[in-house]
DNA sequence: TGCGTCACG
DNA sequence: GACGTACGTGACGCAC
């Protein structure tokens, strides 16, 4: 029949089903040759899905795949740099592409693909044709650069999520109707397909404006009249880029498609040809079931040819559904009311030795969070939750506490459960699994052996994305989750969870230990084949409880010395501002960087103001300092001065002596971080609620905050540092022997230094010289320029650049280092450090500015990286090390511990400790230096340090 | 929410 | 030859 009214094709996005396949299954491989073939397996399962779903009256009457032909196409011509960012191939998934096809025709479907053409663009023109000729269109994909097609007979269907996705779906994601859509594309952007956009405008904004001034061509011609500076700069100055953004995301709806729509209507496979396909692959359990439905005899293959650990390990009729095949079904997630119940999800989780465990609870802060509920899965698409402190009302105040109906008591539960939770031979696994470690803890329960996705992710991934679920959850199973501001709203009136009812609860909750399941069995293969399964056993996973007693621990921390900091530290501020406003010759608000600038290089008329990018005078310290010495200035210069005063205070003031009070827990009386294991791309730790990474000492003012940081009564702090811990990485990495022998030599690096490149000798050496080796030693680290140099230590450029010189002249080991370290990164896309840490550099190939930054992360990513590896190492020996002795761990600094013991035992702990920094490299590494704590003690932390 | 600023290693 | 530059973090206040 020819193609018309009633007629309905499906395109499916063929790339798309690819690459979930590929993300979502382990490597299998093919049994009889070793060939990867993951992902044709479940292009396979998904195509197979795709074709008995849709039967019916509601399914297609014709039907095609649509694959990318090649990486080039007529959009490189537009812009270079279209789709730069993109990563390599993985090497396994290449060999693939073919077979695919090769697959898609075994099941007699049309597959198309074109030259100089993505298959968006094949896609637009047969939705185009289809709809002109009045027959409907589903597109199979959930790919938001299709949205723009949505509407006029064209919807979209995420197969993942089992979900149309139509105009109101469209506009909800966007903000603007399908036909608006690239319009906002065009203004916001996607760092993806390195789309440029307008700069500091994403969707939202993009959507606005669109939505006030109609369209694209609208706004550009009218951008003069945008009220808000920042976006008024944007759009004018990008004009061009937009325009070309534009033509980026456009998708060519009259391509040369060579297939007619007649071509492309439903044929029953051809049972010959499709079993050879699927046998050869060795597909058994899809080959059989695919011989039940065409009811003929599925050709022989040999039972035994196919072993766990291969294809047939996803195919065998016990194995776990693979995360990819098995929908997101949220009325299939189980609400535990009763005793029954929950035995029954226990005895599974015995029968399969693991679950994903999640908690719900009243607040993100894990000392004052309450437990609320508990969410468990054992295989994708099953999970429970169980409410234990749910109340009734859902936000309304006058509903009462009463707990809602459906719960089990908490005590009960939680009984149950904490066997399960410490039995050696269940693994627990979590997506950050120190949250739920410490909730359990605080209940008496030791969560173990466990693992953690969100850890897993950073071993493998870190640099590339951050390792948040949801994120995971979109990038590897192509599932958004539900998102918790839906349940909680946000802001001033957000609930906690205990308010949400309990039907909503099971859904989010649920759906979150699913995904959790779902993740671990996607990465878990692939920790070895990213070679960082060492990595994660050693560096990351049991960092866990380590970190969660430290913070359960907290550190002892007098309101009375902060509180009277602040009020000396308002008292001399009022001081400042007073003065400042009268130097001024008018009030302002010293705290705004934009009136500032306006006062100094408008109202006083200092020269040589400089404006950033959006628009305001810079008035960083370095801007001030200058103005400050400048004693030419007068009036000005006696200004910047006080304003840099009145900065230092203020920060100390809102940073720290204020908001350090508002952290003390009322129930310890002490102060609870939280360190984020990934959160730092090159393997450091990062203190949040309160930052205690960042407390001052530079300065003698800010040092004094400190002091407020004391021991328990009988107690004492101490603190031990490495000391040039980065210093003696480069020197051993970059094999330096001056360096490694000054540092066995225990002579001081900087003067060392300094006395090779300037021939001073040691005993002759002059502050200056000294600082000036300083700095060198460090911009070594972080990927030195003469620019950076020259800014630092405030001497000319070629000045710099000279020192620079000599420096690589006297040691060429460091040169030869980096350009190593870069070559190795363009090569990998990643660097390492010592210990096997994966540090991915995705940016190191690209032009321009980006380029250098790149560069410089990827030398200085193995030196940083290194250096946290070992105080990771000592931390997680460092129970065993002190056990016995009274002392506590309480705080890291990236290169400093900080342990609060009691007074007799203070010589032993530093003993114990030092050994364990010390010798926090054996046995993995073997330095060529040694490495050195030096030991600290007092009451407080001015005086440990 | 993004930016400027500044605290630390 | 010009580009624009030290590395890694988190928190605060301002301005939109």
């Amino acid at each position: 029949m020819s193609f018309g009214k009633g007629c309905h094709l499906h395109l499916i996005d063929g790339s798309a089903f690819i690459f979930r396949a590929y993300h979502a299954l382990p490597p299998l491989t093919r049994k009889s040759d070793g060939l990867p073939i993951g992902a044709v397996a479940g292009f396979c399962n998904m195509l197979w899905g795709q074709l008995t779903q849709n039967k019916g009256k509601t399914g297609p009457t014709h039907i095609a795949v649509v694959f990318d032909y090649s990486s080039k196409t007529f959009r490189d011509d537009i812009y270079d740099k279209y789709k730069a960012n993109r990563p390599e191939l993985p090497e396994d998934l290449r060999p693939q592409f073919p077979l695919t096809r090769d697959a898609t025709r075994a099941f007699n479907v049309a597959c198309l693909e074109m030259e100089g053409y993505e298959a968006d663009d094949i896609i637009a023109t047969l939705a185009r044709q289809a709809t002109e000729a009045g027959g409907d269109v589903t597109i199979i994909s959930s790919d938001k650069d299709l949205m723009q097609l949505v509407g006029n007979g064209v919807v979209m269907f995420d197969a993942m999520k089992n979900r149309t996705i139509d105009r109101d779906e469209v506009i909800e994601k966007f903000g603007v109707p399908p036909e608006r859509v690239v319009d906002v594309q065009s203004l916001a952007g996607d760092s993806v397909d390195n789309v440029p956009g307008a700069p500091g405008i994403g969707v939202k904004t993009a959507a606005l404006l669109i939505n006030e001034y109609g369209d694209l061509e609208t706004l550009l011609s009218r951008a003069e009249e945008i009220k808000q500076p920042k976006r008024r700069q944007a759009l004018i100055e990008n004009a061009d880029l937009i325009r070309v953004s534009k033509r980026l995301v456009t998708l060519d709806a009259h391509a040369p498609v060579k297939e007619t729509l007649d071509e492309l209507e439903v044929r029953d496979p051809e049972a010959g040809p499709l079993m050879d396909f699927l046998s050869q692959m060795e597909f058994r359990t899809l080959t059989r079931r695919v011989a039940d439905a065409l009811k003929v005899e599925p050709p022989a293959m040999a039972e035994n040819s196919l072993t766990p650990g291969h294809v047939d390990q996803m195919a065998a009729a016990d194995a776990p559904p693979q995360p990819e095949t098995v929908p997101f079904v949220h009325a299939d997630y189980e609400h535990v009311r009763d005793r029954g119940a929950l035995d029954r999800w226990i005895a599974a989780i015995r029968e399969a030795g693991r679950v994903a465990i999640d908690t719900e609870t009243t607040s993100l802060d894990e000392m004052r969070a309450e437990l609320v509920g508990i969410s468990l899965s054992v295989v994708a698409g099953q999970a429970c939750y169980i409410p234990l402190g749910h109340r009734q009302g859902g936000g309304d105040l006058f509903a009462g506490d009463a707990p809602s109906e459906g719960q089990l008591p908490a005590d009960a539960v939680l009984a149950a459960l904490k066997p399960l939770l410490e039995d050696g031979s269940i693994l627990k696994i979590g997506q950050n699994m120190k949250y739920d470690w410490k909730i359990f803890a605080r209940l008496g329960i030791r969560i173990a052996p466990f693992d953690d996705t969100m850890l897993m992710s950073y071993a493998m991934h870190a640099g590339q994305h951050n390792h948040g679920m949801d994120g995971l959850s979109e990038r590897y199973l192509g599932h958004k989750p539900i998102e918790i501001k839906s349940l909680l709203g946000s802001g001033k009136s957000a609930i906690t969870f205990d308010r949400v009812p309990v039907d909503e609860a099971v859904k989010y909750a649920a759906e979150d230990a699913d995904v959790t399941v779902r993740l671990w069995q996607a990465f878990k293969p692939n920790l070895h084949r990213a070679a960082v399964t060492t990595v994660y056993e050693t560096l990351e996973r049991p960092l866990v409880p380590v970190l969660a007693d430290m913070e359960l621990a907290g550190i002892r921390v007098d309101p009375n010395v902060l509180s009277r900091m602040s009020n000396a530290f308002a008292q001399k501020m009022a001081g400042l501002e007073a003065e400042i406003h009268e130097l001024a010759g008018q009030p302002f608000n010293v705290g705004s960087p934009k009136q500032l600038g306006e006062i100094l290089f408008d109202a006083m008329g200092v020269p040589g103001g400089e404006k950033g990018k959006t628009g305001a005078y810079a008035t960083g310290a370095d801007v001030l300092e200058d103005i400050a010495a400048n004693t030419d200035l007068g009036r000005p210069a006696d200004l910047a001065a006080r304003v840099l005063d009145w900065r230092q205070l203020s920060k100390l003031k809102s940073t720290y002596t204020d908001a350090l009070q508002n952290h003390i827990n009322p129930e310890t009386g002490r102060v609870h971080t939280s360190y984020s294991i990934a959160g730092a791309n090159t393997g450091r730790l990062a203190s949040t609620d309160p930052n205690l990474q960042n407390i001052p000492i530079r300065t003698e003012e800010g040092r004094r905050i400190r002091e407020a940081f004391v021991a328990g009564p009988g107690m004492r702090l101490v603190s031990l540092d490495y000391s040039q811990i980065e210093l003696r990485i480069l020197a051993h990495v970059a094999d330096i022997p001056a360096l490694k022998q000054a540092f066995r030599d225990g002579i001081d690096i900087h003067a060392m230094t300094a006395s090779e490149m300037f021939g001073v000798p040691l005993d002759q050496m002059t502050p200056e010289v000294r600082r000036r080796a300083k700095a060198i030693n460090f911009g070594v680290i972080y990927g030195i320029s003469g620019f950076g140099l020259a800014r630092n230590l405030r001497i000319p450029r070629a000045e710099a650049q000279a020192f620079i010189d000599t420096y690589f002249e006297r040691f060429p080991g460091i040169r030869e280092y980096m350009d190593r370290t870069v070559a190795f990164a363009k090569e990998n896309g990643f660097v390492q450090t010592l210990f096997g840490r994966k540090i991915h550099t995705p940016e190191i190939n690209s032009k321009g500015p980006t380029a250098g930054f790149a560069r410089r992360a990827a030398i200085n990513a193995p030196i940083q990286g290194a250096a946290a590896d070992i105080i990771r190492r000592a931390m997680i020996r460092m129970p065993q090390a002190i056990r016995g002795l009274p002392a506590t761990m309480l705080l890291q600094v990236h290169d400093e511990l900080l342990f609060e013991v009691e007074e007799a035992a203070v010589d032993d702990l530093i003993s114990a400790a030092r050994a364990a920094m010390e010798g926090a490299a054996h046995p993995a590494v073997h330095l060529d230096v040694p490495l050195v704590a030096d030991a600290g003690q007092g009451a407080n932390w001015a005086e440990a340090h």
